[in-house]
This record gives structure tokens, sequence and C-alpha cells, in this order.
DNA sequence: TTAGGTGCAAATGATTTGCAATAAT
DNA sequence: ATTATTGCAAATCATTTGCACCTAA
């Protein structure tokens, strides 16, 4: 199952080198298409941690990936393909993709005057999981 | 300037101990009613902070408090007095309160059948504010 | 009294960084 | 050739925990 597009390609396109470390780590998050912890992003990617932070944070600088902050205690990066949001359990961290947004139009919102604009929103929805529901 | 209602009321109504270290917490969170990162609490509550940890944590479990992750690297806690989100400055941090909640009725959402129940949601925007957008 | 809280110091765990060697363009 | 990346180890930083002492109810 090969990507229409190649990791490195896109990674290139993006102005950056396309390593074998950081096109790996694409290549995980685009297969997933899951939010990955960087522990679960480390078990697929045989290579140094300290290399795959630097990745995961250039990647999302790059806006390629998103870091979601959905754990309290850990970074979540996910490959950015398409604006949905998450339904997270509060007992055992499982995460659920949610296909609609049901975020108003962005442009109704009331800005405050402080801020010059607003570009993004992170939407979580919190609950539990059935496994964890009936335990 | 009094609180109508003492924060050591409040926590006893919740069935906590009302020590002196967990009351100045929820003092602070109260009159200021934004979010305020651990260092911030811990700047205006004399005490020691692995005390404050310990009472944040304790009161957020209670619901008096809610812990918020705007912050990749730090916690943030509000006092719970209303539904409302916020926006927040990507550069410099500041957040601004959103009053409205632009979330739609949270009833309408299709859960997933992994899924038992969904209790809450957190939405976050993200943006510049003027300082930061002028420089 | 007694369960629970506090301070202090040490431990933990995630993330970052300095540096010399190595690879991408 | 140049500039960025990698691996390794050490450093950082936020948060937690063990323990002896103290306090709210």
């Amino acid at each position: 199952m090969k990507k229409v597009t190649d990791s490195r390609a896109i990674i290139r396109s993006a102005g950056l080198k396309a390593t074998p470390v950081r096109s790996s780590v694409l290549d995980i998050l685009r297969h997933t298409k899951k939010p990955l912890s960087v522990a679960d992003v480390a078990s697929s990617v045989k290579a140094d941690v300290a290399s795959i932070y630097r990745n995961l944070n250039i990647l999302a600088e790059a806006g390629l990936i998103e870091r979601l902050m959905i754990a309290p205690d850990r970074a979540y990066f996910e490959y950015v393909h398409s604006h949905h949001h998450h339904l997270v359990c509060t007992s055992c961290g499982k995460i659920a993709e949610l296909s609609e947004c049901s975020v108003g139009n962005i442009k109704k919102l009331k800005v405050p005057n402080m801020f010059a604009q607003v570009f993004s929103h992170r939407l979580e929805f919190f609950g539990l999981c059935r496994v964890c529901h009936n335990a």
C-alpha cells in the first residue's frame, strides 16, 4: 500500500530536508491518521527519541502535523488531514475521531479588542468509553 | 471586598477540609476568575509548591476548579464560574475569555459506538494579540 | 483523637540541549 | 562544500511522592 504522494516529497515541498527519521515520523502519522503520543511514534520509528522530538516539533512548526493538548502530561501529534475534533475517554485515554465540527462560523466570534486575529480552534469532548463505563 | 460566600465554606460543602493552603488557592482563583498557571498561584500563595500542586488536583477533582490544557508545557487552572471558552495568543500566551459558547447542542453529537457517554467539552481558539501582531 | 494536610527533599518523567560525527542538498 | 540532522549523554523543568510533623473537625 504505497501512498499516492511520498512523505519525502511532502517534506521537501515544505522546504525541509527529507531525512530518514523525519520521513519515518511523518509516515507513521500519515498512515495512522490518529493522534499518537511521542512514545507511540518512538515505538514505530526506531531512532533516538531526542531526534523524534526534534522532528515532531519541526513538522508541527511546518504545519504538516498538529500538536494536540488532550492529555495533561504528554504530547500527542496527528497528521493534518482534515478538520475534525476528538472524543477522549477521561479514564483510559482512548481517543475517537469526530467527523463533524460543531463549532459555528468562526467569523461570528466576538473577538476581544486586545486580539488582532483568530486563526484556529481546538475542540475536544470528554467522556467515558464503554469499557471504562462498565468497570 | 469580601466574597459573598467564603472559600472555606465552599470547600467544606464539597466535603473537604478547609485548610489554609487550600483556602488560599481557591481564593486566588475565585478572585481572579482567569486561568492561572501553577507558578501564578504559587507566587500569590506563599506555601510549599508541592502542597499547592496537591490542592490544585484535589480542588479540580472536586469540580471546584478546572484544569485547562492550553499550554503544551504547563498546567493552567481556573475557577469554575460559568461555561465559557478562551482565546489564546500563540505568541505570548495571553488569554482572553469568550463569553459565548459556540458549540452546538452536545446532544446532536454523533457519539462513536465505543463510547458510552460524553459529559464535557473544551474549546480553545488561537490567534495573535495586537501586541504580538504588531511585532 | 484521628484522618488528612504540610513542608522539605528526593524521585520521576517528559522534553530539551550541547557536542562531535554524519548525511542531505 | 555547506548546513542541517543524528545519536548519545547530560541537563531542564514541571509535577509527584515518601516521610515525619502538624492541624482541622
